[in-house]
DNA sequence: TCCTAATTGAGACTGAGTCGCAGTAGCAAT
DNA sequence: ATTGCTACTGCGACTCAGTCTCAATTAGGA
């Protein structure tokens, strides 16, 4: 598919601006990221690799997750704090969504509303703040759990 | 102060209801949480009270905490996640709000607004989603920083 | 091809939070 | 007051995500 390719390059670029080597290690990384759809935690994308024979040390995988994310291919999410571990997804099929979690089953649910956003937008224009990037998560019972 | 002692035995009926004991270590941290006005997080309550004498093991400090959390006196609030460890505050002197941290300097400023609230209920609603809790944070830079 | 800075993996380390356990202490019934 | 039941505490060991160190390796420009 194009996009991924064009993610790629993204990141070429975002390696050669900053003098950063494209490793195999790398490249391997770069495309089981693209390839998982939902979101995923380190461990899971090592055991992915590993799987498929491939084998990247954990540092290498949270070094090379911190540049994709630099890179502009991946998005840091946290989900709830019951969750300790930290949760990426690829910035290529997730487009800007906020969560919605299950504290009984877990389930996910996502949702985007402009109108949220652009309040948010209005308020921080209030506190002369310059917003970057912002999570919204929402944490109760989904359809089934209550 | 009034709402003070109310918040006390608002904790000692959540203890009774569960059969739980106000031991001399739930009574000085209760209090000490109580007295402090801002966030703060475990260790930091901890030494406050190491400062004034009184020695809580750090076991205590996160069971009481969790207990205060369940009796309704304190809240959670997870703040951005370059700070790994949670932050608390009482839900006395403080009340419901969201948090807009600069990455620059660490400025929290704290927001609310209705009409986010509202828009988030409709939202679940519409996913017959029951909320219980949310945070809602906003990265970004200060007026100072940018 | 050479050279050097960047990279890697392995394992040690860190730090927040949890757990198991042995001793302690409320508290209700006797 | 004593007993017995249960909850509580502190301690230290433990867990687990994430980071760091370091020696050996490698990408990639000159």
């Amino acid at each position: 598919m194009a996009k991924q390719a064009e993610k790629l390059s993204q990141f070429d670029r975002y390696l050669q601006r900053h003098g950063l080597k494209n490793t195999p290690e790398r490249k391997v990384i770069t495309r089981e990221v693209l390839a998982i759809h939902e979101h995923f935690d380190p461990e899971a994308l090592q055991s992915r690799l590993r799987r498929k024979g491939k084998r990247v040390s954990r540092a290498t995988i949270y070094r090379t997750l911190d540049h994709l994310i630099k890179g502009g291919l991946v998005r840091k999410t946290s989900l709830d704090d019951e969750h300790k571990t930290s949760f990426y997804e690829n910035t290529l099929v997730r487009s800007h969504h906020e969560h919605m979690v299950c504290i009984a089953c877990g389930a996910v649910i996502e949702f985007t509303s402009d109108e949220i956003e652009s309040l948010q937008d209005e308020i921080c224009d209030e506190h002369r703040f310059k917003p970057i990037r912002h999570t919204h998560q929402i944490l109760g019972y989904c359809r089934r759990c209550h």
